[in-house]
DNA sequence: CATACATGAATTTTT
DNA sequence: TTCATGTATG
């Protein structure tokens, strides 16, 4: 289901103008399946063909599977010695790496700590001082938003329309002392910060600049304007022969997360901020026939365009886009199922589930076709659901089991210092923070220092200490316990001896939930301890028992294990997703599902509908529709439940957009019908034969 | 008056 | 699914 190579070999035109322009800025604006992967691969090989090493290319993507993907492509055209070494890498982790070397120059220890976005909700609700967890997301948000536009706690205070935002700017500021004095980062200042330090620190600036030859920057439709300025500056070098070289491939057509900060201003502006840019547009389609793609640019036509295209395609005309229009959620949830089991039925066992996907816009949309698909006995899984690893409880038992690899990580710190809560608030934490700061400790270690005393009362140093032994000894004896038996005994006990249970039944109010916790507990603490080791295997007859490791080592681990079993297997099943979540992946079949005023495009009650935010909501609809490979059918609701009654519910605009009937190519009906009966003719004339042959005795085989 | 259950409504997500 | 609001019951 996920993009594979569908082009043949060796590339068109359009392709290899963009892999062969090396010395100069240039724009690739990539259609949906038009190959932009394979060009930047091909990209890549051509810069080391032309002498560049390796170290010297940087390939800047947004998620870490396309950063996986693209390198898994590159290694398979230049060889693991090459792609070993080249950086492909998410902005972010590029911005950790900026960091880490040259942090000191704008006062961040190499070690800083990254806190994830649990983190940072629950360092806002302490500095905001609330324990309202709605607000504190909704500051984070829009912190997230001002820092994404690149203003500080000041920029924002003054860019503040409403109540609502002038106390989120507040709240900021403490914000950022916060992080300062434990010296760790969020996500956004991964890019933020790395651009500060290029932009004041001239000797770090001159060492990045010179470091890549190259930079290119997947899906570049949706940098923010941080993002932006910071590949401005990586790419340019004092040297003239040297500076602006970059790869840029994006779609304006495809850019649908304006909403967390990205700006298709990035993609104009480019002409105008580098005049030597070089415009490739690559315009023909590999992955949908024609009848999909005609749909797709009769609705993005409706947009203003950035850069002109039209994609095309040589698969020919396929299967007409099919329209369903539905009595209510669950009326439609009925036809998606009954259109893959009609698609199954016809085109026999060779269509796979995993060919399949049901796209909508929000999530709560996939409660119905679960629900459906349950009762039809389809497997399916759901797309962006919350994953085992990200509930609140095993976050916590992950954090102490970092904590015990290495003390030193200073989120890991907090969050098991303060779970289950054991009289240790954020008072005496501040003070060892600042504490830590000061001496360019980290928490831990700063537990332990004699001059604490001077700064925290002697009940709170004890229990500080009582802590820190307790950690040490834990890790101690993990490191000592081998085997799953044993390590599920270490597990439990210390589960014990920090009162988990208890503390789940505490915090949660409904008893049942906190079972449901607690149960996932255990489950997770025998995922563990499998991983000890020990344990009879049987792969393939062979009978070998698994090494043996201890729990400290499986801990060490667990990030790269936990990465792994998320990507679970590629099982055969039904793929419901959010259109968001789709983008960049394809399906030979696609139900569209949904398509509805209000819905697609999305209307809330207390916002009005801007232009921009209709030519998102169009993009989402084009992004919809290019998933689909072979068939498409495109699904709206006539009626929907309200309450009891049924109520009209509007079709979207997008459907009319289509131009459904507006088919050039449309068989003629007269012609239809009679194709259809010369085919009936011929699969009853295949099967008598099959029956005769059949009756004359048993074929070879049986 | 407070708690429990039912009913209805619901943007979109990565690092 | 989850989350919030409203009604019914103790």
């Amino acid at each position: 289901m996920s993009a594979a190579p569908a082009q043949p070999v060796g590339l068109n035109p359009a392709q290899l103008q963009a892999v062969h322009h090396l010395d100069g800025p240039c724009l690739v604006v990539a259609g949906a399946g038009s190959g932009k992967t394979r060009v930047i691969t091909h990209k890549i090989a051509r810069l080391l063909q032309a002498g560049l090493q390796p170290t010297q290319i940087a390939a800047i993507t947004f998620t870490n599977k396309a950063a996986q993907e693209m390198r898994e492509r590159t290694k398979a055209l230049v060889g693991p010695r090459a792609a070993g070494t080249l950086v492909i890498s998410t902005f972010h982790s590029l911005g950790v790496r900026v960091l880490r070397e040259d942090g000191p120059a704008i006062g961040l220890k190499p070690e800083f700590s990254i806190l994830d976005s649990d983190d940072v909700a629950s360092l806002l609700r302490d500095a905001g001082a609330t324990s309202d967890a709605k607000l504190a997301r909704q500051w984070q948000w829009a912190i997230s938003l001002w820092k994404n536009q690149g203003l500080d706690s000041d920029g924002a205070a003054a860019a503040c329309q409403t109540d609502h935002e002038r106390v989120a700017a507040r709240v900021m500021k403490r914000y950022e002392e916060r992080l300062q004095a434990y010296q760790a980062v969020d996500f956004d200042d991964l890019i933020g910060l790395p651009l500060k330090l290029l932009q004041r620190d001239e000797a770090a600036r001159l060492k990045w600049q010179d470091r890549f030859h190259h930079v290119l920057v997947d899906e570049y439709q949706d940098t923010n304007a941080v993002q932006y300025e910071l590949m401005k500056l990586l790419v340019s070098h004092p040297d003239p022969r040297r500076t602006d070289r970059f790869t840029a491939v994006g779609d304006d057509d495809q850019s649908i997360y304006g909403w967390r900060g990205a700006t298709i201003d990035n993609l104009k502006r480019l002409p105008k901020d580098f005049p030597r840019l070089r415009v490739i547009a690559l315009e023909q389609n590999y992955r949908s026939t024609g009848n999909i793609l005609r749909a797709a640019n009769h609705v993005i036509a409706a947009n203003p365009k950035v850069f002109e295209k039209k994609l095309w395609s040589e698969l020919g005309e396929g299967e007409p886009v099919r329209l369903l229009e539905c009595d209510g959620e669950e009326h439609e949830a009925e036809r998606a199922v009954a259109f893959i089991q009609a698609m199954r039925g016809n085109g026999g066992p060779s269509i796979k589930l995993s060919d399949f996907a049901v796209l909508y816009r929000a999530n709560h949309q996939a409660r119905a076709f679960e629900q459906k698909l349950r009762a039809a006995q389809i497997p399916y899984k759901v797309s962006g659901g919350q994953s085992f690893f990200d509930k609140a409880e095993i976050k916590d038992l992950c954090a102490w089991l970092r904590l015990l690899v290495n003390q030193d990580d200073d989120p890991a710190f907090l969050r098991a210092i303060t779970t289950p809560k054991r009289g240790i608030g954020h008072q005496t934490l501040g003070k060892l923070g600042e504490f830590g700061a000061q001496w360019k400790k980290s928490l831990f270690e700063s537990l332990f220092a004699p001059s604490l005393g001077a700064v925290l009362s002697t009940k709170a140093v004890g229990s500080l200490h009582e802590f820190g032994r307790f950690v040490n000894e834990l890790s101690y004896k993990a490191g000592q316990t081998c085997g799953a038996d044993d390590a599920k005994a270490l597990l439990m006990e210390w589960l014990r001896e920090i009162g988990y249970e208890q503390h789940l039944f505490d915090s949660e109010d409904h008893e049942k939930l906190a079972a449901a916790r607690w149960a996932n507990v255990l489950d997770f603490v025998d995922w563990i301890s499998r991983r000890c080791g020990g344990e009879i295997d049987n792969l393939g007859g062979m009978s070998t028992e698994t090494p043996k490791r201890s729990v400290l080592e499986v801990a060490q681990t667990i990030s790269v294990i936990i990465s792994l079993a998320e990507r679970g297997d590629e099982q055969d099943v039904v793929t419901l997703s959010t259109l968001h979540a789709a983008k960049g992946l394809e399906w030979p079949h696609v139900v569209l599902a949904g398509v509805n005023e209000g819905l697609l495009p999305f209307k809330s009650e207390d916002d009005e509908m801007t232009p921009q935010r209709l030519e998102e909501e169009r993009r989402l609809m084009y992004v919809g529709i290019t998933r689909a490979r072979q068939t498409l059918a495109v699904s709206t609701l006539r009626r929907r439940k309200r309450g009891r009654e049924m109520v009209l519910a509007i079709p979207s605009r997008f459907i009319l957009e289509m131009k459904l009937n507006d088919n050039p190519h449309r068989e003629d009906p007269r012609e239809k019908l009679r194709r259809m009966r010369q085919e009936l003719a011929a699969k009853s004339a295949a099967f008598a034969a099959q029956a005769a042959a059949a009756a004359k005795g048993p074929g070879p085989g049986g």
